[in-house]
RNA sequence: GCUCCGGUAGUAUAGUCCGGUUAAGUAUUUCGGCCUUUCGAGCCGAAGACCCGGGUUCGAAUCCCGGCCGGAGCACCA
């Protein structure tokens, strides 16, 4: 070993390619990118992982995340997938009704299945038994110190009076949290930890507190329980009676892990393996909640689907797919590293998927009127739906000219096109001379039809259509503004939720088809 | 402030655990060219990165130490 160490690397590549030639020829399997492997998956029966989500408002982006890792990871190893809503808080982070709904949607659209659903207001009687069980085995107290008293103990690594009480009193305590003695605010459950533990924000956590439901009633069990239990109880608990054999959650959750270790030793169980994805940004779009509700709530965002945010519904809206979604995400993977996505990856996934199937019409933004005169005859334009898929049709033009002088509309972009080159070309049609090109009309020449003869002259190819024709068609663009056009006849047969190209415009999504055609912006 | 976690091209990612077949691979972006009756798609090509400084080693993106930068947690929220 020391001696072909000592080798220059070329002899010791030169040996090996002698003796063993087969280890250096290159296997190239051009694949698509796969998810790393999950830890210790094999220690498992069957691996199950859940997504649990708090239904107090809709899914974004970065939920999107945590989603789509667990549900793969779960089909990757034949194993569960679990939707789980964490619902304990009807106080500061209030559940809705309609976000349980919502949250199946966004689900379902992504093509993520769960194989069995909870709801942890459902749970309160699992979480009470654990919470006796504990305190009666020592390792919880009930604390009824002022809070600020309590962190500055905490801070200097001391114990509260509240720790060193028997099993029997924390018992009795626990009875009147229970039954009402105690008021909002006045005891909480806690569990024991190393009161000196080095991170101080894991010392002697809260498990279960007190939350007057008379004045912030739960949406789904009303006032039937006042004591709660808080994240790191229930979801520990959760975690380990369901079965969970892979936590994966954003690294916020980090230091929950030191603290449920604790309460996992307390009932003798293991913790289940963890992945703790890094923070997940889009440029441009804010995926905190809080904020996003602000700005609706101050009228900013007219709804949660507004395009300039980055909810689910808002994507969905502007036609980017859940297929762009789950590829952009497995493209991202678990890593802990913080990621700034750019919208213009998301696209390119998009737009992968929906060049193929996205059928191309005309929309002419900002319509202007140009004249051609001297038309020879009746011009019928055959456009194919798709260029690359002419089996699937055809729109069809009629132009026919009054005297010679034949209307269409164009739009307003193509302006400074007119203006600086005398040939342009109809697309499928004909070519012509631009004679006065100015705001609000252009005058132009007819001057042949052979497509040959337009690339002879380098002359640009724009999209029209004809003035009698076509309908008036609103795009909602990406920064919540409108373009208003119009569209060519044939949009008239599309349905909502269809993707379509404008061509030369951009992808759009059909949202509603009336005298008006209403699309949302995609991308380019 | 305390406690953690991280830093590979514009963006995302592979390689990092177990240092050497990779003078860093892939996708996208940008730019050129070809093709094309869309400024779309496709094809070809180019540009572009291991945060910095030490150390260990024949050899470090990979191991160690320090620094810098970024992020998270420090709620009777999830």
């Amino acid at each position: 070993m020391q001696e072909v160490n000592e080798l220059p690397l070329e002899r010791q590549k030169e040996i090996v390619a002698e003796k063993w030639p087969e280890a250096l020829t290159e296997e190239k399997a051009e694949e698509k990118r796969l998810l790393p492997p999950l830890p210790n998956a094999e220690k498992y029966p069957k691996v199950v992982t859940r997504f649990s989500p708090n239904p107090d408002f809709v899914l974004h982006l970065g939920s999107a995340r945590a989603i789509i890792l667990c549900y793969d990871y779960a089909k990757m190893y034949n194993g569960l997938f679990y939707l789980r809503f964490e619902d304990t808080d009807s106080k500061t982070k209030k559940p809705k009704l309609e976000f349980y709904d919502a949250v199946r949607d966004d689900l379902e659209w992504l093509g993520c299945d769960w194989d069995a659903e909870f709801i942890q207001s459902d749970r309160l009687q699992i979480y009470y038994e654990h919470a006796e069980e504990i305190l009666r085995n020592g390792n919880a107290y009930v604390c009824i110190c002022k809070r600020e008293d309590f962190q500055e103990k905490v801070k200097a690594s001391q114990s509260c009076p509240c720790r060193e009480l028997s099993a029997d009193e924390n018992l009795l305590r626990w009875n009147r949290m229970l039954d009402g003695t105690y008021g909002e605010g006045e005891a909480v459950v806690r569990i024991k930890t190393e009161v000196n533990h080095s991170n101080p924000a894991v010392r002697d956590w809260p498990a279960l507190r007190i939350i007057d439901t008379e004045k912030y009633p739960h949406p789904r069990v009303g006032t039937k329980y006042r004591v709660w239990p808080l994240y790191n109880f229930s979801t520990g608990i959760d975690d380990h009676l369901m079965g969970i054999t892979h936590i994966i959650r954003g690294k916020e959750h980090l230091t929950n892990q030191a603290r449920q270790e604790y309460m996992y030793q307390y009932f003798g169980w293991d913790y289940p393996e963890t992945i703790h994805y890094g923070r997940l940004k889009i440029t441009g779009a804010s995926l905190s909640k809080s904020e996003i509700v602000k700005g609706i709530n101050s009228g900013e965002y007219k709804h949660w689907d507004d395009p300039r945010l980055a909810t689910l519904a808002a994507l969905r809206k502007r036609g980017i797919t859940s297929e762009a979604i789950h590829s952009l995400m497995i493209d991202v993977g678990p890593k802990p590293a913080d990621v700034v996505l750019s919208w213009k990856n998301l696209y390119a996934h998009n737009r992968k998927i929906i060049d193929p199937i996205a059928n191309r019409y005309f929309f002419v933004r900002d319509p202007i009127r140009l004249i051609v005169n001297n038309v020879p005859r009746v011009f019928t334009a055959q456009i194919p739906l798709h260029p690359d898929y002419p089996e699937r049709g055809y729109r069809s033009f009629d132009v026919k000219p009054d005297n010679g002088e034949a209307t269409f509309l164009v739009s307003k972009d193509d302006l400074n096109i007119m203006e600086s080159k005398l040939v342009i070309r109809f697309m499928e049609l004909f070519n012509f001379q631009v004679k006065k090109a100015e705001e609000t009309l252009v005058q132009a020449t007819f001057l042949s039809e052979s497509y040959e003869e337009a690339k002879k002259l380098g002359a640009p190819l724009i999209h029209w259509i004809p003035h009698d024709r076509g309908v008036p068609c609103e795009v909602t663009l990406p920064d919540a503004s409108v373009a208003k056009g119009v569209a060519e006849e044939a949009c008239r047969a599309l349905n909502p939720d269809e993707i379509i190209q404008f061509e030369r415009f951009g992808f759009v999504r059909v949202d509603e088809v009336n005298e008006k055609l209403i699309v949302y912006f995609a991308h380019r």
